[in-house]
DNA sequence: AATGAATGAGGCTTCATTCAT
DNA sequence: TATGAATGAAGCCTCATTCAT
């Protein structure tokens, strides 16, 4: 079940599609240095190397553009919580294994994170709407491993909302610093914040 | 020793300051809700009832403005930090402080927060550096907690900025739902982290 | 009873009023001279002798210019149906007073009558709508004259809607041509052509 | 002796000129509708179902298929005229057959004068000169019906000139709302148009 | 015959800021 | 203190047309 961001827009040739793709993840890149509101048509043209008809040939619009680069980073989250899901496992090890699959994502696309978690507020109508549908659903992704938890006393009797909240706080706010530390790789990171959180909501003793 | 943000710019009657500090407050809302970018002047000239000859006697320039919503609310974090250190305390008791403090004000503040955090890639030159200094003093507080918790056995042996930085996520990132939350006030909410972060960094047993 | 063509917006100085008047007339020409479309704003600018910000200042946008263009040209022409209707008469002399009216309008306004006789279709929305409701009610107020003709056995058994659209044809047409034709005076043409079509609907002799 | 509109041009293959003339027709509506300047190459490409470069290959340029459009149609009347000079008649018989003709061709081809009579303008050096050429023609033909008319004692004493301006006006003007009044045929508007006209223009009792 | 990627000038409009009043 | 007219660079986007394939 492929879980693409946009469709039932005219076909369009592979070489397109591939272009289009190249121009996205090079404009993530632009808006994350300069912000998306500061850059300019001219300047993501001249990175990219295009006139601007060949540069709105491939993208549509700036707003588009945007929406691209959300759904690059939203398809990669929620295809990371199904494949969570499907694997299995005690709460702990699920809540462990999202953290890293999100810190592993943060790292490799870190613009495209930057922008989505920075500019979101630029997207207007529908594509606002689906963007926040879709960040939802994977915030009860994460709530559902908590309260699954939580029900088989694996964790304690937390607020499982505003749980899942500190817990995406947590691992969200790395995009200011991931791609920085670079003696520490997303997994190291994401081992210790897991020893944290799990540690921090972990049953009574009787329990473990 | 008082942390105000401005200095050194020609003193103006206490009329001038109040009706400045009113206008800080009112755009950092319309900043929050429309983007500092694609927030326009007309917009802010509008909503404080003034014409753009007087916007500008009173703010000197648009990025000044964002410099001096950044600096209220930076003033206060820092102000917290500070009061905390003074209080004393263990340094469990001194995290939770922390915590209550950082959540007040961004419950009190939800614009400047906000501002704040999606809008400072915005400030340029001193302005950018001077934010960031204040910025990293206060991770530092943080972090100095966190070490004398560590030397004190009191925590376990964590790594102190990337706790820190753990730290600073889960609370700085209530910047976008705390505000919408009614029901939980900021304190609560503070506890529940407060229960979260100082039993997931608990020393062994044997320290308790 | 004033019939002005738009309201409600903030007011203005009397000062920008009689600017933003000269601008409108000065622009119909342009217009008339080079097309609705075809005219670019710098072109504008120029003529009016206006950087882009201040004609912006004055115009709101394009389509307002355009739709003020109409408002000068049908404000007069409603007016003189109004000035018919009070000033009485027989059915033919009204027909006669309308046609010299608008005759007159159209050799004082040639530029305005050519761009609402060809440019109408740029105007969209509300005020595409209510140009419409305008221009109809202008229509209608010819009908009446021809309606009442038939009513006192003046003029034969015409089909008013079909005669008033001979009637609008013959007189509007004159956009094209009327300002070139120096040696006939507007009333003139109005004469000739009264002469005409009022011959051409008279009822049977036994009325005349 | 043939009227057409181009010539000297390398001949082409018949089906060439078919698909050439399907899309001069499909186009003339989509200008009708959007206004020539305001409708863009690519979607008269959609319309016409053709990617850009097939598209060129038939046109030429926007210009030259504004210029087809008009010839089409200013092919019609032309060949209407001579069908009148050489059907013979009295002159208001004559007059009675131009309109008839005339209103006619508005009847069939509602699109290619609207063009016609909206987009002239948009014509360029030698295109608009023809295209001014022809018309000029036309309108000629009309005076000299009138002439004759005068010259026999037909018609009143009129200016030929000012007076085929109020028929072509009064003829013209049709394009506006022809199409629209499906009740009457341009047949029944031509018969009410030359009985209105030719009253208007009749001579004295005596001549008849 | 036909495609569609590319050009780059130009489209309309808004921007932050200044300054005479 | 305050106004609002003026600036002109820059904003995003569309245009008619060409050309390699």
């Amino acid at each position: 079940m492929p879980r693409t961001g946009a469709s039932d827009e005219p076909r369009r040739s592979a070489n397109w599609e591939a272009r289009r793709d190249a121009i996205i993840d090079t404009s993530a890149g632009v808006f994350a240095r300069g912000g998306y509101h500061a850059t300019g048509i001219a300047e993501l043209c001249e990175v990219n190397g295009l006139g601007k008809g060949a540069f709105y040939h491939y993208i549509g619009s700036k707003e588009e553009l945007l929406a691209a680069i959300h759904d690059r980073v939203m398809d990669e989250v929620l295809l990371s919580a199904d494949r969570v899901a499907q694997a299995g496992g005690s709460p702990s090890a699920q809540l462990a294994m999202l953290g890293d699959e999100l810190l592993d994502i943060i790292f490799r696309y870190p613009d495209h994170v930057w922008v989505f978690l920075h500019e979101f507020p630029a997207l207007t109508g529908e594509r606002a709407e689906k963007f926040r549908l879709r960040r939802r659903e994977y915030e009860r992704s994460v709530e559902a491993v908590l309260q699954a938890g939580i029900d088989a006393g694996e964790f304690r009797d937390v607020d499982p909302r505003l749980t899942a909240l500190a817990w995406l706080g947590m691992h969200n706010y790395t995009y200011l610093w991931l791609k920085a530390r670079g003696r520490l790789s997303a997994r190291d990171v994401a081992k210790a914040f897991a020893d944290i959180f799990v540690r921090g909501i972990a049953g009574s003793p009787a329990h473990r």
